[in-house]
DNA sequence: TTGATTGTCTAGCGATGCTAGGATCGAATC
DNA sequence: GATTCGATCCTAGCATCGCTAGACAATCAA
């Protein structure tokens, strides 16, 4: 059995090869420039060698959406941590959350605007996605606020952080005065 | 010059023609069925006649996209004319903001997710963009508070509905609850 | 050693956005 | 009224895309 199980081991290293070449040429040259062609002669493969382990691009977004959603999470949390109280916890949070977003363009469009054929907000959705709105909901649901269903007020304010996130990176909001937007968003949101 | 003339009119029908038939593709079937092929063939001309009014499909999005903010002004500034109070207000504008993406998925996507090769946030803005935000600041700069800047506030308040719209499009939100979502930014960020 | 299985590659399919070059048509000139 | 000439439009094709069929080679069991 130890062929067998030096090839499975070699098997799962490709398919690792697969995913952070995918995301490193992702953030260098932005995803249209991540075409099965050039992964492949990235990682020394033919084409179709990348559908033996994808049923296609589509799987290979979502393989790096997943890795990023765990960085994501620990990312969130590490930021949570570092904080005392409950409203400084969340402006951390948010200025981790909106880092993460700017510092990995492209991981954060596999995760929220491309299609990685991913499910989301039901009970297929993958682990790694439910554990990052966890860490979300950990610090976030301590400002809901009496009344406020503590889910619906991470929703809303990860939909806040979230429309920042991708109006400044695609240029729509001048990349000035991001913290002063945090701050709002905090400021009004969290009720401590 | 009275041929001359015709001929001009019948360039710019044409091109209304074109930029209509791709509204209608993209909302029908979505932006990847509007291939350079399928709009040639709707409008009843070939290919490269599509490249004669732009530049590219790019081009054709962006005039999708021009279209759509002056609807969307229309559509901001009916919704807060209807309110009496600067809450009201507010509440009516985000409501009719959410509703125009959620009818018009399309052409909020030429608008903020795709690249239509527009401007945002500078002086080379095209008109209509800068008058779909003027027509929120209208309403929102009023509940700004004290000491916040308005054009501030209005970027702060639009990314959140900007954020609730495309999660919720994308599936990465539940679909239910977006009025209390709605409801919770609206009492918290706006200031009466 | 043979036969079968597994793994990989070459080659190719139907699309895509976009463009070059020739055909056609109509307006203006003689 | 015939002829030039420029504008207009189409056919055909390029490079590239995601994806797959089928041939080939390496590896394993008998």
């Amino acid at each position: 059995m130890s062929v067998q199980e030096r090839k499975q081991r070699e098997r799962a290293e490709r398919e690792r090869l697969i995913v952070a070449t995918a995301r490193e040429l992702a953030e260098q040259q932005g995803w249209d420039a991540v075409t099965t062609r050039r992964l492949a002669e990235r990682i020394e493969y033919s084409q179709p060698v990348l559908y033996s382990h994808f049923r296609g691009k589509r799987e290979i977004i979502g393989a790096v959406a997943l890795e990023g959603a765990a960085e994501m999470a620990v990312a969130v949390r590490a930021a949570a941590s570092s904080a005392n109280s409950p409203r400084e916890r969340v402006a951390a949070l948010a200025r981790a959350y909106l880092d993460f977003a700017a510092r990995n363009p492209a991981v954060y469009d596999a995760l929220f605007q491309l299609d990685g054929g991913l499910a989301f907000a039901n009970e297929d959705t993958p682990e790694p996605l439910k554990d990052a709105f966890a860490a979300l909901l950990e610090s976030l649901g301590e400002v809901a606020g009496d009344g406020v269903h503590p889910g619906l007020f991470t929703e809303t304010f990860w939909a806040s952080l979230h429309g920042l996130a991708t109006l400044t990176r695609a240029g729509r909001l001048p990349p000035e005065y991001i913290e002063p937007r945090v701050k709002l968003l905090v400021d009004r949101l969290a009720i401590v």
